[in-house]
DNA sequence: CGAAGTTTTGATCAAATTCAAGAGTAGTGG
DNA sequence: CCACTACTCTTGAATTTGATCAAAACTTCG
């Protein structure tokens, strides 16, 4: 796990250019210093423990969240897993007062937490951040839609490698290190992120390791073997008709 | 079918309010008049048949469209339906100069072209017109946000009545008569936008029918007979364990 | 009317869900 | 440090559901 002492300039949003299979790249700071400075003066830093909730579905909204370390959980109604939040991600949005979504810690989370007025007074001076904003909600469309893209495919392993590799994208895109993919929420999670059950999560993950796809040191740290196999099980359109 | 020869200002962006269950409400037009002419001296009208492919994935993107008439299908690779898209919509999003994605018209289509360069040149100058666009984008966002957790659904009965009351919350919200559900897509699109076979959808349709809980005039036009059953079904909260 | 395309229906098969029990992993406190 | 407990994950067997393949009914359109 990183370290939790780093030094930060303030909050971060960091966008990671669109997914093109097979070309990595990695995400840049969308903020400069001055307005990360400037959102560190009204934001407070605030702890989750893993498991805790940040904030439910129609709760009063105040405030938006950029994460400083742990991974947070996006739920959608009937605990549907919509997202998984990492470092420098931004979360909380709302409609009317209200949060649209409910937020968990997937691991114990330290986030900045901007309360709303104070981040529209500093959008109103600062026409630079609607420009981020857009990037940044482009690159969540895009990733809804990958998720959409995801549970439309039928088979468990196609779902589960389809997941992998997506993860493995992001991780590289934040600058970590993928020999391994790292995987700090529950199989649960998985699961209601793949729209499936747990047993049949379960039952993907061995076909892939029984298969000499992927390995499993640990519950949380997979390896890919034979990325060609992978490739071709996530490929969308070699799974049509 | 709406009338095709009705008078326009020009180019229009319409945004929903966020779906709160059983609390439809009306879009409103995003654009002002003087944006809308000074969009509509840049854009030129084209014409699409139905089934005609208005871009496909990967091409070079030189403009953007917003519909005039006419329903447009969002294709993802392997052929699976993103969204449908109505009048008011603009569609076309790029990345590095390329489409994301394909778009066929689903029924014969007429709609503006505006070419990205002059897009942009106006987007410079009008500030206004970013906040519009972070608008829109939150829309497609919990569009496609609805759309993972209707593919999340294990059943396919399930996944028509969310499909059927989000289509009749659009029509709603578009300002059209909702006495009856009118699906302009044809059943493989249908199909293709919850994850199912044609097969499968058929007999979801016959199942609801046979159920008296919706009746169809035809295939393009549906009706509620049993609203609470309808939402009982589409409720995502009741379909978990 | 006839032909091509779409949708429905049927029968079989494969896969996921469900329910239930067993193995593995923390995490706690003695 | 170990043992106990609670929890997560895996596995198994029975059942349900959807996919698949194929043929029949229905539409649409020339």
């Amino acid at each position: 796990m990183p370290d939790e002492t780093k030094r930060t300039a303030g909050p971060a949003i960091y966008a990671i250019d669109p997914w093109v299979p097979g070309k990595p790249r990695v995400r840049h700071q969308l903020l400069s210093d001055d307005e990360r400075t400037l959102l560190a003066k009204i934001a407070s830093i605030v702890r989750f423990n893993k498991g805790e909730h940040i904030y439910h579905d129609g709760d009063a909204a105040d405030a938006v969240f950029n994460i400083i370390n742990g991974v947070v959980t996006a739920l959608a109604e009937g605990e549907h897993v919509m997202s998984f939040l990492y470092q420098g991600d931004l979360f909380g949005l709302s409609e009317e007062g209200h949060y649209s979504n409910a937020a968990r810690a997937a691991t114990s989370v330290v986030a900045y937490k901007i309360p709303l007025p104070a981040l529209r007074r500093i959008l109103d001076k600062n026409a630079d951040l609607d420009v981020d904003l857009i990037v940044k909600l482009c690159e969540d469309l895009r990733l809804a839609q990958r998720h959409a893209l995801l549970l439309a495919q039928k088979k468990a392993a196609t779902k589960l490698a389809m997941f992998l590799e997506l993860q493995e994208h992001l991780q590289l895109a934040r600058g970590e290190p993928a020999l391994e993919i790292y995987l700090p929420m529950d199989r649960s999670s998985i699961a209601a992120y793949l729209g499936v059950t747990l047993a049949a999560l379960s039952r993907a993950f061995r076909t892939l390791v029984s298969k000499q796809i992927i390995s499993s040191r640990n519950r949380h740290h997979i390896k890919i073997l034979d990325r060609n196999a992978l490739n071709r099980l996530a490929d969308a359109r070699s799974n049509e008709t």
